[in-house]
DNA sequence: ACTATACGATACTGTGGAGTTCCGGATCTT
DNA sequence: AAGATCCGGAACTCCACAGTATCGTATAGT
Protein backbone atom coordinates (compact mmCIF):
# COMPACT_ATOMS: atom_id res chain seq x y z
CA UNK A 1 0.00 0.00 0.00
CA UNK A 2 2.84 2.07 -0.14
CA UNK A 3 2.80 2.26 -3.78
CA UNK A 4 0.57 3.33 -6.73
CA UNK A 5 -2.63 1.16 -7.11
CA UNK A 6 -2.89 -1.08 -9.96
CA UNK A 7 -6.42 -1.10 -10.03
CA UNK A 8 -9.21 1.88 -8.86
CA UNK A 9 -9.73 0.93 -5.29
CA UNK A 10 -8.30 4.08 -3.80
CA UNK A 11 -11.46 4.91 -1.58
CA UNK A 12 -11.38 1.18 0.12
CA UNK A 13 -7.44 0.97 0.00
CA UNK A 14 -7.78 2.74 3.33
CA UNK A 15 -9.84 -0.01 5.22
CA UNK A 16 -9.55 -2.85 2.77
CA UNK A 17 -7.56 -5.29 2.37
CA UNK A 18 -7.29 -5.99 -1.01
CA UNK A 19 -9.75 -8.74 -2.33
CA UNK A 20 -8.61 -9.12 -5.20
CA UNK A 21 -4.93 -10.27 -5.39
CA UNK A 22 -4.25 -12.93 -7.97
CA UNK A 23 -8.33 -14.40 -8.53
CA UNK A 24 -9.22 -11.26 -11.01
CA UNK A 25 -10.97 -13.21 -13.46
CA UNK A 26 -8.89 -13.59 -16.95
CA UNK A 27 -6.62 -10.52 -17.79
CA UNK A 28 -6.69 -11.71 -21.19
CA UNK A 29 -3.88 -9.23 -21.27
CA UNK A 30 -4.33 -7.42 -24.86
CA UNK A 31 -2.78 -4.60 -26.27
CA UNK A 32 -0.56 -2.35 -25.38
CA UNK A 33 0.08 -1.91 -21.61
CA UNK A 34 -0.17 0.91 -19.23
CA UNK A 35 2.49 2.44 -18.18
CA UNK A 36 3.16 2.12 -14.25
CA UNK A 37 5.99 4.63 -14.00
CA UNK A 38 3.74 7.42 -14.48
CA UNK A 39 1.72 6.75 -11.65
CA UNK A 40 4.28 7.99 -9.44
CA UNK A 41 4.81 11.14 -11.84
CA UNK A 42 1.01 11.92 -11.78
CA UNK A 43 0.53 11.12 -7.80
CA UNK A 44 3.68 13.50 -7.70
CA UNK A 45 2.08 16.24 -10.05
CA UNK A 46 -0.85 16.09 -7.83
CA UNK A 47 0.81 16.53 -4.33
CA UNK A 48 2.54 19.57 -5.81
CA UNK A 49 -0.32 21.21 -7.35
CA UNK A 50 -2.44 20.12 -3.79
CA UNK A 51 0.23 22.22 -1.79
CA UNK A 52 0.04 25.05 -4.03
CA UNK A 53 -3.08 25.63 -4.89
CA UNK A 54 -5.17 23.18 -1.85
CA UNK A 55 -8.06 20.51 -3.22
CA UNK A 56 -10.60 22.64 -3.97
CA UNK A 57 -8.18 25.04 -6.67
CA UNK A 58 -6.46 22.25 -8.16
CA UNK A 59 -7.93 21.05 -11.40
CA UNK A 60 -7.52 17.41 -13.34
CA UNK A 61 -5.79 19.64 -16.18
CA UNK A 62 -3.03 21.16 -14.00
CA UNK A 63 -2.12 17.79 -12.62
CA UNK A 64 -2.13 16.28 -16.09
CA UNK A 65 -0.14 19.31 -17.47
CA UNK A 66 2.47 19.07 -14.53
CA UNK A 67 2.78 15.61 -15.18
CA UNK A 68 3.11 16.14 -19.21
CA UNK A 69 0.51 13.37 -19.17
CA UNK A 70 -3.02 13.53 -20.97
CA UNK A 71 -6.46 13.92 -18.80
CA UNK A 72 -7.54 10.93 -19.88
CA UNK A 73 -4.66 9.03 -18.73
CA UNK A 74 -5.29 10.16 -15.20
CA UNK A 75 -8.83 9.25 -15.73
CA UNK A 76 -8.13 5.79 -16.53
CA UNK A 77 -6.19 5.13 -13.41
CA UNK A 78 -8.38 6.73 -10.59
CA UNK A 79 -12.00 6.98 -10.62
CA UNK A 80 -12.36 10.60 -9.55
CA UNK A 81 -10.58 13.84 -8.10
CA UNK A 82 -10.74 12.43 -4.73
CA UNK A 83 -9.39 8.99 -5.24
CA UNK A 84 -6.32 10.12 -6.94
CA UNK A 85 -5.56 12.53 -3.93
CA UNK A 86 -6.48 9.82 -1.45
CA UNK A 87 -4.19 7.69 -3.13
CA UNK A 88 -1.30 10.86 -3.39
CA UNK A 89 -1.63 11.01 0.02
CA UNK A 90 -1.35 7.08 1.05
CA UNK A 91 1.65 6.43 -1.29
CA UNK A 92 3.70 9.86 -0.07
CA UNK A 93 6.59 8.99 0.73
CA UNK A 94 7.62 8.99 4.19
CA UNK A 95 10.85 11.63 3.11
CA UNK A 96 14.07 11.61 5.02
CA UNK A 97 13.51 10.42 8.39
CA UNK A 98 14.17 6.32 8.99
CA UNK A 99 13.95 5.01 12.42
CA UNK A 100 16.52 2.81 12.63
CA UNK A 101 19.22 5.30 11.89
CA UNK A 102 18.45 8.59 13.54
CA UNK A 103 20.71 10.55 14.93
CA UNK A 104 22.63 9.74 18.36
CA UNK A 105 24.80 12.52 19.97
CA UNK A 106 24.38 11.24 23.53
CA UNK A 107 22.48 14.39 24.44
CA UNK A 108 18.77 15.02 23.36
CA UNK A 109 19.71 18.37 22.43
CA UNK A 110 22.53 17.20 20.18
CA UNK A 111 19.74 14.71 19.06
CA UNK A 112 16.82 17.30 18.44
CA UNK A 113 19.25 19.54 16.80
CA UNK A 114 21.01 17.90 14.75
CA UNK A 115 17.67 16.11 12.51
CA UNK A 116 17.41 19.86 11.67
CA UNK A 117 18.69 19.83 7.77
CA UNK A 118 17.66 22.11 5.42
CA UNK A 119 16.27 19.42 3.06
CA UNK A 120 14.71 18.10 6.24
CA UNK A 121 13.35 22.20 6.60
CA UNK A 122 12.06 22.34 3.07
CA UNK A 123 10.60 18.62 3.06
CA UNK A 124 8.30 19.17 6.03
CA UNK A 125 7.17 22.61 4.97
CA UNK A 126 6.18 21.33 1.65
CA UNK A 127 4.21 18.14 3.41
CA UNK A 128 2.29 20.86 5.83
CA UNK A 129 1.16 22.88 2.73
CA UNK A 130 0.10 19.46 1.72
CA UNK A 131 -1.66 19.15 4.71
CA UNK A 132 -3.27 22.50 4.32
CA UNK A 133 -4.22 21.67 1.11
CA UNK A 134 -6.40 18.56 2.56
CA UNK A 135 -8.17 20.32 4.83
CA UNK A 136 -11.34 21.31 3.16
CA UNK A 137 -11.26 17.59 2.36
CA UNK A 138 -10.62 16.39 6.12
CA UNK A 139 -14.50 17.00 7.01
CA UNK A 140 -15.85 15.19 4.13
CA UNK A 141 -13.41 12.23 4.48
CA UNK A 142 -12.60 11.66 7.99
CA UNK A 143 -10.46 8.59 7.36
CA UNK A 144 -8.19 11.03 5.10
CA UNK A 145 -7.70 12.85 8.67
CA UNK A 146 -6.34 9.64 9.48
CA UNK A 147 -3.98 9.17 6.81
CA UNK A 148 -2.71 12.07 6.25
CA UNK A 149 -1.78 13.10 9.51
CA UNK A 150 0.21 9.42 9.62
CA UNK A 151 2.13 10.28 6.52
CA UNK A 152 2.64 13.80 7.27
CA UNK A 153 3.46 14.78 11.08
CA UNK A 154 3.29 11.10 12.62
CA UNK A 155 6.77 10.16 11.08
CA UNK A 156 8.29 13.39 12.71
CA UNK A 157 6.35 13.24 16.69
CA UNK A 158 7.57 9.18 16.35
CA UNK A 159 11.08 10.56 15.56
CA UNK A 160 10.74 12.49 18.39
CA UNK A 161 9.13 10.19 20.76
CA UNK A 162 11.80 8.07 20.04
CA UNK A 163 14.70 10.41 20.76
CA UNK A 164 12.96 10.72 24.46
CA UNK A 165 12.79 7.84 25.09
CA UNK A 166 16.42 7.08 24.33
CA UNK A 167 17.17 10.15 26.85
CA UNK A 168 15.28 8.75 29.13
CA UNK A 169 16.55 5.69 28.90
CA UNK A 170 20.12 7.07 29.49
CA UNK A 171 18.69 8.87 32.86
CA UNK A 172 19.40 12.34 30.70
CA UNK A 173 15.26 13.54 31.90
CA UNK A 174 12.49 12.32 34.03
CA UNK A 175 10.60 8.56 32.93
CA UNK A 176 7.75 10.65 34.07
CA UNK A 177 7.56 12.58 31.22
CA UNK A 178 4.40 12.84 28.58
CA UNK A 179 6.14 11.49 25.72
CA UNK A 180 2.98 11.40 23.53
CA UNK A 181 1.79 14.82 24.34
CA UNK A 182 5.55 16.23 24.10
CA UNK A 183 6.39 14.90 20.96
CA UNK A 184 3.45 16.69 19.28
CA UNK A 185 5.16 19.92 20.28
CA UNK A 186 7.53 21.08 17.81
CA UNK A 187 5.19 19.26 14.77
CA UNK A 188 2.17 21.30 16.14
CA UNK A 189 3.76 24.67 16.31
CA UNK A 190 5.62 24.63 12.73
CA UNK A 191 1.87 23.76 11.58
CA UNK A 192 0.66 26.68 13.46
CA UNK A 193 3.68 29.06 11.51
CA UNK A 194 3.03 27.56 8.57
CA UNK A 195 -0.52 26.94 7.99
CA UNK A 196 -1.85 29.74 10.09
CA UNK A 197 0.58 32.64 9.98
CA UNK A 198 2.15 31.56 6.81
CA UNK A 199 5.42 32.34 8.48
CA UNK A 200 7.96 30.23 7.08
CA UNK A 201 10.37 27.99 9.20
CA UNK A 202 13.93 28.27 9.17
CA UNK A 203 16.72 26.51 11.26
CA UNK A 204 16.46 29.45 14.26
CA UNK A 205 12.94 28.74 14.52
CA UNK A 206 13.26 25.37 15.32
CA UNK A 207 16.03 25.99 17.62
CA UNK A 208 14.64 28.67 19.62
CA UNK A 209 11.44 25.95 19.86
CA UNK A 210 13.89 23.28 21.11
CA UNK A 211 16.05 25.86 23.59
CA UNK A 212 12.48 27.97 24.89
CA UNK A 213 10.22 24.84 24.24
CA UNK A 214 10.85 21.85 24.06
CA UNK A 215 13.60 20.95 26.57
CA UNK A 216 12.81 23.09 29.29
CA UNK A 217 9.21 20.79 29.04
CA UNK A 218 11.32 17.82 29.28
CA UNK A 219 12.84 19.83 32.29
CA UNK A 220 16.45 20.47 30.80
CA UNK A 221 16.33 23.63 31.79
CA UNK A 222 19.59 26.29 31.00
CA UNK A 223 22.09 23.30 29.93
CA UNK A 224 25.09 24.74 28.12
CA UNK A 225 24.38 24.89 24.87
CA UNK A 226 27.30 23.95 21.85
CA UNK A 227 26.98 27.04 19.35
CA UNK A 228 24.42 26.32 16.97
CA UNK B 1 -13.41 47.84 12.69
CA UNK B 2 -15.20 45.88 14.97
CA UNK B 3 -18.17 46.68 13.38
CA UNK B 4 -19.97 45.40 10.45
CA UNK B 5 -19.15 48.18 7.56
CA UNK B 6 -21.37 50.40 6.05
CA UNK B 7 -20.17 50.57 2.52
CA UNK B 8 -18.12 48.21 0.52
CA UNK B 9 -14.83 48.51 1.93
CA UNK B 10 -14.03 45.08 3.09
CA UNK B 11 -10.91 44.46 1.08
CA UNK B 12 -9.02 47.96 1.82
CA UNK B 13 -10.13 48.08 5.33
CA UNK B 14 -7.66 45.36 6.56
CA UNK B 15 -4.93 48.42 5.12
CA UNK B 16 -6.66 51.69 4.63
CA UNK B 17 -7.73 54.12 7.62
CA UNK B 18 -10.83 55.08 5.79
CA UNK B 19 -10.28 57.82 3.30
CA UNK B 20 -13.81 58.46 3.26
CA UNK B 21 -14.67 60.22 6.13
CA UNK B 22 -17.89 62.59 5.72
CA UNK B 23 -16.66 63.75 2.06
CA UNK B 24 -18.65 61.67 0.51
CA UNK B 25 -20.37 62.97 -1.97
CA UNK B 26 -24.19 64.25 -1.15
CA UNK B 27 -25.60 61.11 0.86
CA UNK B 28 -29.27 62.08 -0.73
CA UNK B 29 -30.80 59.14 1.33
CA UNK B 30 -34.12 58.58 -0.80
CA UNK B 31 -36.32 55.77 -0.21
CA UNK B 32 -36.62 52.70 2.14
CA UNK B 33 -33.26 52.65 4.58
CA UNK B 34 -31.13 49.53 4.64
CA UNK B 35 -31.63 47.54 7.59
CA UNK B 36 -28.25 47.34 9.21
CA UNK B 37 -29.32 44.96 12.52
CA UNK B 38 -29.51 42.59 9.69
CA UNK B 39 -25.71 42.26 8.66
CA UNK B 40 -24.01 41.07 11.81
CA UNK B 41 -26.77 38.47 11.28
CA UNK B 42 -25.44 38.03 7.77
CA UNK B 43 -22.53 37.62 9.04
CA UNK B 44 -22.75 35.66 12.12
CA UNK B 45 -24.25 33.09 9.34
CA UNK B 46 -21.47 33.12 7.26
CA UNK B 47 -19.05 32.66 10.35
CA UNK B 48 -21.55 29.29 10.95
CA UNK B 49 -21.20 27.98 7.15
CA UNK B 50 -17.45 28.62 6.89
CA UNK B 51 -17.34 26.37 10.12
CA UNK B 52 -19.19 23.77 8.36
CA UNK B 53 -18.00 23.23 5.02
CA UNK B 54 -15.28 25.67 4.77
CA UNK B 55 -15.27 28.53 2.11
CA UNK B 56 -15.21 26.60 -0.99
CA UNK B 57 -17.87 24.73 -0.26
CA UNK B 58 -19.93 27.49 1.04
CA UNK B 59 -22.43 29.24 -0.93
CA UNK B 60 -24.21 32.54 -0.92
CA UNK B 61 -27.06 30.84 -1.05
CA UNK B 62 -26.95 29.00 2.09
CA UNK B 63 -25.29 32.37 4.05
CA UNK B 64 -28.64 33.90 2.55
CA UNK B 65 -31.26 30.90 3.55
CA UNK B 66 -29.34 30.84 7.01
CA UNK B 67 -29.63 34.40 8.06
CA UNK B 68 -33.48 34.11 6.52
CA UNK B 69 -32.15 37.30 3.75
CA UNK B 70 -32.44 36.94 0.29
CA UNK B 71 -29.20 36.80 -2.01
CA UNK B 72 -29.69 40.28 -3.22
CA UNK B 73 -29.35 41.75 0.18
CA UNK B 74 -26.32 39.95 0.47
CA UNK B 75 -24.95 41.23 -2.39
CA UNK B 76 -25.89 44.54 -2.04
CA UNK B 77 -24.19 45.13 1.30
CA UNK B 78 -20.82 42.75 0.09
CA UNK B 79 -19.46 42.73 -3.25
CA UNK B 80 -18.11 39.62 -3.47
CA UNK B 81 -18.38 35.93 -1.65
CA UNK B 82 -14.49 36.95 -0.68
CA UNK B 83 -15.00 40.14 1.02
CA UNK B 84 -18.43 38.77 2.83
CA UNK B 85 -15.80 36.22 4.75
CA UNK B 86 -13.30 38.79 5.14
CA UNK B 87 -15.87 41.49 7.09
CA UNK B 88 -17.12 38.29 8.77
CA UNK B 89 -13.37 37.02 9.99
CA UNK B 90 -12.81 40.90 10.84
CA UNK B 91 -15.80 41.26 12.57
CA UNK B 92 -16.22 38.44 14.93
CA UNK B 93 -16.10 38.90 18.50
CA UNK B 94 -13.52 38.08 20.56
CA UNK B 95 -15.20 36.00 22.55
CA UNK B 96 -15.76 35.50 26.14
CA UNK B 97 -12.40 36.21 27.10
CA UNK B 98 -11.82 40.08 28.18
CA UNK B 99 -7.90 40.63 29.25
CA UNK B 100 -9.56 43.35 31.81
CA UNK B 101 -10.71 40.59 33.82
CA UNK B 102 -8.97 37.11 33.83
CA UNK B 103 -9.00 34.72 36.76
CA UNK B 104 -6.30 35.17 39.20
CA UNK B 105 -6.18 32.09 41.52
CA UNK B 106 -2.05 33.26 42.53
CA UNK B 107 -1.08 30.25 41.24
CA UNK B 108 -0.63 29.66 37.49
CA UNK B 109 -1.86 26.33 37.32
CA UNK B 110 -5.26 27.70 39.16
CA UNK B 111 -5.15 30.41 36.64
CA UNK B 112 -4.67 28.27 33.57
CA UNK B 113 -7.06 25.72 34.72
CA UNK B 114 -9.86 27.76 35.82
CA UNK B 115 -9.76 29.36 32.01
CA UNK B 116 -11.39 26.17 30.90
CA UNK B 117 -15.19 26.80 30.52
CA UNK B 118 -17.56 24.77 28.70
CA UNK B 119 -18.17 27.73 27.04
CA UNK B 120 -15.09 28.57 26.19
CA UNK B 121 -14.19 25.00 24.75
CA UNK B 122 -17.27 25.33 22.19
CA UNK B 123 -16.63 28.32 21.42
CA UNK B 124 -12.65 27.79 20.92
CA UNK B 125 -13.39 24.55 18.69
CA UNK B 126 -15.93 26.47 16.67
CA UNK B 127 -13.37 29.62 15.80
CA UNK B 128 -10.59 26.93 14.74
CA UNK B 129 -13.31 25.13 12.56
CA UNK B 130 -13.95 28.74 11.23
CA UNK B 131 -9.77 29.06 10.92
CA UNK B 132 -9.68 25.44 9.12
CA UNK B 133 -12.38 26.67 6.74
CA UNK B 134 -10.47 29.79 6.11
CA UNK B 135 -7.07 27.84 5.02
CA UNK B 136 -7.57 27.79 1.61
CA UNK B 137 -8.08 31.54 1.32
CA UNK B 138 -5.02 32.19 3.72
CA UNK B 139 -3.13 31.39 0.54
CA UNK B 140 -4.70 33.93 -1.71
CA UNK B 141 -5.39 36.22 0.35
CA UNK B 142 -1.89 37.09 2.76
CA UNK B 143 -3.77 39.27 4.81
CA UNK B 144 -6.33 37.70 5.81
CA UNK B 145 -4.07 35.16 7.84
CA UNK B 146 -2.99 38.42 10.02
CA UNK B 147 -6.76 39.06 10.33
CA UNK B 148 -7.83 35.91 10.80
CA UNK B 149 -4.90 34.81 13.43
CA UNK B 150 -5.80 37.92 15.07
CA UNK B 151 -9.03 37.15 15.90
CA UNK B 152 -9.22 33.58 16.46
CA UNK B 153 -5.52 32.37 18.50
CA UNK B 154 -4.75 35.91 19.46
CA UNK B 155 -6.36 36.55 21.90
CA UNK B 156 -6.34 32.80 23.51
CA UNK B 157 -2.30 33.78 23.56
CA UNK B 158 -2.60 37.08 24.88
CA UNK B 159 -4.18 35.27 27.69
CA UNK B 160 -1.45 32.98 28.06
CA UNK B 161 0.96 35.81 27.81
CA UNK B 162 -0.32 37.58 30.87
CA UNK B 163 -1.04 34.76 33.15
CA UNK B 164 2.62 33.94 32.50
CA UNK B 165 3.37 37.35 33.38
CA UNK B 166 2.04 37.53 36.64
CA UNK B 167 3.68 34.39 37.56
CA UNK B 168 6.99 35.70 36.46
CA UNK B 169 5.83 39.21 38.81
CA UNK B 170 5.06 37.14 41.46
CA UNK B 171 8.21 34.95 41.34
CA UNK B 172 6.38 31.25 40.48
CA UNK B 173 7.83 31.00 37.39
CA UNK B 174 11.41 31.63 36.00
CA UNK B 175 11.96 35.31 34.65
CA UNK B 176 13.83 33.68 31.67
CA UNK B 177 10.71 32.06 30.25
CA UNK B 178 10.43 33.12 26.37
CA UNK B 179 6.68 33.72 27.06
CA UNK B 180 6.08 34.51 23.87
CA UNK B 181 6.78 31.09 22.34
CA UNK B 182 5.35 29.47 25.58
CA UNK B 183 2.07 31.14 25.11
CA UNK B 184 1.06 29.51 21.99
CA UNK B 185 1.82 25.74 23.23
CA UNK B 186 -1.74 25.07 24.30
CA UNK B 187 -3.40 27.16 21.04
CA UNK B 188 -1.46 25.06 18.55
CA UNK B 189 -1.46 21.90 20.03
CA UNK B 190 -5.28 22.35 20.43
CA UNK B 191 -5.55 23.55 17.03
CA UNK B 192 -3.52 20.46 15.82
CA UNK B 193 -5.82 18.59 17.34
CA UNK B 194 -8.89 19.61 15.96
CA UNK B 195 -7.74 20.85 12.52
CA UNK B 196 -5.95 17.43 11.63
CA UNK B 197 -6.49 14.91 14.15
CA UNK B 198 -10.09 15.93 13.92
CA UNK B 199 -10.36 14.68 17.35
CA UNK B 200 -12.74 16.79 20.03
CA UNK B 201 -11.17 18.95 22.88
CA UNK B 202 -12.17 18.31 25.93
CA UNK B 203 -11.58 19.48 29.54
CA UNK B 204 -9.52 16.24 30.49
CA UNK B 205 -7.29 17.20 27.46
CA UNK B 206 -6.49 20.69 28.34
CA UNK B 207 -5.80 19.22 31.67
CA UNK B 208 -3.26 16.81 30.48
CA UNK B 209 -2.03 19.70 28.12
CA UNK B 210 -1.47 21.98 30.95
CA UNK B 211 0.09 19.69 33.22
CA UNK B 212 2.26 17.43 30.71
CA UNK B 213 3.36 19.98 28.62
CA UNK B 214 2.55 23.72 29.73
CA UNK B 215 3.68 23.63 33.22
CA UNK B 216 6.87 21.60 32.67
CA UNK B 217 7.61 23.93 29.88
CA UNK B 218 7.83 26.86 32.30
CA UNK B 219 9.45 24.54 34.98
CA UNK B 220 6.57 23.95 37.36
CA UNK B 221 7.06 20.14 36.99
CA UNK B 222 5.71 18.58 39.65
CA UNK B 223 3.72 20.79 41.79
CA UNK B 224 0.65 19.51 44.11
CA UNK B 225 -2.28 19.56 42.02
CA UNK B 226 -6.00 19.83 43.73
CA UNK B 227 -8.29 17.98 42.07
CA UNK B 228 -9.46 19.00 38.96
C1' DA C 1 -0.38 -7.95 -40.52
C1' DC C 2 -4.17 -7.55 -37.36
C1' DT C 3 -6.34 -6.24 -33.19
C1' DA C 4 -6.72 -4.20 -28.91
C1' DT C 5 -5.26 -1.04 -25.75
C1' DA C 6 -2.34 2.92 -23.93
C1' DC C 7 -0.63 7.31 -24.95
C1' DG C 8 -1.04 12.83 -25.35
C1' DA C 9 -4.07 16.17 -27.05
C1' DT C 10 -8.29 18.36 -27.80
C1' DA C 11 -13.13 18.89 -28.08
C1' DC C 12 -17.31 18.08 -25.90
C1' DT C 13 -21.19 17.66 -22.17
C1' DG C 14 -23.32 18.56 -17.74
C1' DT C 15 -23.53 20.72 -13.46
C1' DG C 16 -23.06 23.89 -9.84
C1' DG C 17 -22.30 28.20 -8.15
C1' DA C 18 -21.02 33.42 -8.50
C1' DG C 19 -23.12 37.29 -9.55
C1' DT C 20 -27.29 39.92 -11.82
C1' DT C 21 -31.90 41.08 -12.62
C1' DC C 22 -36.65 41.25 -11.83
C1' DC C 23 -40.76 40.73 -8.99
C1' DG C 24 -44.39 42.11 -5.47
C1' DG C 25 -44.49 44.23 -1.22
C1' DA C 26 -42.70 47.29 2.57
C1' DT C 27 -40.71 51.62 4.21
C1' DC C 28 -38.62 55.79 3.88
C1' DT C 29 -38.47 61.15 2.15
C1' DT C 30 -40.67 65.01 0.08
C1' DA D 1 -49.61 60.55 -2.99
C1' DA D 2 -45.22 59.75 -5.53
C1' DG D 3 -40.86 58.30 -6.23
C1' DA D 4 -36.85 55.92 -4.56
C1' DT D 5 -34.78 52.28 -2.21
C1' DC D 6 -35.14 48.55 0.73
C1' DC D 7 -36.79 43.63 1.60
C1' DG D 8 -37.15 38.22 0.58
C1' DG D 9 -37.61 35.31 -3.19
C1' DA D 10 -36.81 33.38 -7.56
C1' DA D 11 -35.34 33.25 -12.26
C1' DC D 12 -31.63 34.20 -15.06
C1' DT D 13 -26.69 34.49 -17.36
C1' DC D 14 -22.11 33.11 -17.46
C1' DC D 15 -18.20 30.44 -16.60
C1' DA D 16 -15.06 27.02 -14.65
C1' DC D 17 -14.34 22.54 -13.96
C1' DA D 18 -15.37 17.24 -13.45
C1' DG D 19 -15.78 13.81 -16.28
C1' DT D 20 -16.37 11.66 -21.22
C1' DA D 21 -15.42 10.95 -25.95
C1' DT D 22 -12.64 11.16 -29.98
C1' DC D 23 -8.42 11.62 -32.72
C1' DG D 24 -3.93 10.24 -34.50
C1' DT D 25 -0.12 7.69 -32.88
C1' DA D 26 2.59 4.21 -30.32
C1' DT D 27 3.19 -0.39 -28.49
C1' DA D 28 1.86 -4.67 -26.99
C1' DG D 29 0.04 -9.81 -28.03
C1' DT D 30 -1.33 -13.22 -31.55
Amino acid sequence: MTQPNLTDDSLASLADASLTDEAAEQPAKLGRKRDHTRDPEILDAALEVLAEVGYDGMTIDMVAARAKAGKATVYRRWASKAELVIDAVACMKKGDLDPTHLPDTGTLRGDLVSMIKPHSIEDGEKKLQIMGGLMSMLSRAPELAEAANAAIVEPRAAANRILMQRAIDRGEISAGCDIAALSLIAPSMAAYRVLILRTPVDRQFLISLIDGVVLPAVGLGNQPKDAA
